[in-house]
DNA sequence: AAGACGAAAGTGGTTGA
DNA sequence: TCAACAACTTTCGTCTT
């Protein structure tokens, strides 16, 4: 990712970090945030072969669930000229009649209104798209199944996107969503576990084998460093020890352990830090996982 | 001098009456 | 809906390398 800037305005350091998830750049030093919302202009999709590329390229905007008539906003003729077509192109025609009709539906209509809302917010809040998608198609469904009749269209929203962000990861407190609608914050987490409830959506905690990887990358580990540290955290988990605890810390500790164990020795300070926990946590973790895994012997021994 | 360790007090989120 | 609770953080002092 091309960064713009390459001094902090603040302190001069020239450390700087972008963080992709909240499209942010912060100062390692002094933390100040010096870009908020950057606009990628990059392909959103991923090609692997040449048959992919070719399915997949396209000129633009992107298909988006954040658009009620998924961005198709060509007017369609009205009947008519309809019985000169072929009966091919006359299937297409009301195919394309029947979007056409459909955002005129009030459930439509309803929806056009809460998604422009949802775009808005998810601005102001600088959330990911994957977010913003995720939230509209919750949307949509609780729209569709008239879970919206008798309650306000934004604290729906507002519940929709804070499930999104709980889903995704993205570190957004309920206060902050509250705030930027506005709405209480009461308000938001009752519509929250309402929608959870209705559309059947479960927030599982996060399977702190999710990080190992990226962790361990940070910390220039090498592959068997890794590898270990999955293994460890998979008899974790097979012995239920990771309940309940922070996914991160957990994920940290088995990394910390095993760069003991192969004489890749990072100190705690550093995993704490890339792991986004504190130097307690993993040393609790670390305790722990020696302690029910049986590890202690294992531990100094450098191969 | 830097890292590791652990105790104590405080905070935010989850849970159960 | 509110209070209890566990996990996690912050802070700080001590011990080890």
């Amino acid at each position: 990712m091309a960064k713009y800037i390459e001094k902090c305005p603040e302190c001069g350091s020239k450390e700087l970090e972008y963080d992709e998830k909240r499209g942010e750049i912060v100062c390692k030093n002094c933390g100040l945030v010096l870009e908020e919302s950057k606009v990628d202009l990059g392909q959103e999709w991923r090609e692997f072969d040449w048959e992919q590329a070719m399915k997949k390229r396209r000129a633009g905007s992107p298909l988006t669930k954040t658009k009620p008539d998924k961005g198709l906003t060509t007017k369609v003729g009205e009947a008519g000229d309809v019985y000169k077509l072929s009966s091919d192109q006359r299937k297409k025609y009301f195919k394309y009649r029947k979007w056409q009709r459909r955002i005129s539906t009030p459930i439509e209509r309803n929806i056009k209104l809460a998604l422009a809302e949802l775009r808005r917010v998810s601005s102001y809040l600088n959330l990911p798209s994957v977010v913003t998608e995720e939230s509209a198609r919750t949307y949509r469904k609780a729209a569709a199944r008239g879970l919206v009749r008798g309650r306000s269209m934004e604290a729906m929203v507002a519940g929709a996107l804070y499930a999104a962000c709980k889903e995704h990861e993205v570190p957004r407190t309920l206060d902050e969503i509250a705030e930027a609608f506005p709405l209480t914050v009461k308000e938001v987490g009752k519509t929250y576990r309402f929608v959870c409830r209705q559309l059947d959506i479960r927030i599982l905690p996060p399977d702190p084998l999710n990080y190992v990887p990226r962790f361990a990358d940070e910390l220039n580990l090498p592959v068997k460093v890794e590898s270990e540290a999955i293994d460890i955290v998979k008899q974790a988990k097979s012995r239920s020890i990771t309940s309940g605890k922070g996914p991160t810390g957990i994920a940290a500790a088995a990394l910390y352990v095993s760069t003991l164990m192969h004489g890749e020795k990072r100190t705690q300070r550093r995993v704490a830090e890339v792991a986004g926990v504190t130097e307690v946590t993993i040393r609790n973790r670390y305790k722990e996982l020696i302690e029910k895994l049986e590890l202690g012997n294992k531990v100094g021994e450098v191969d």
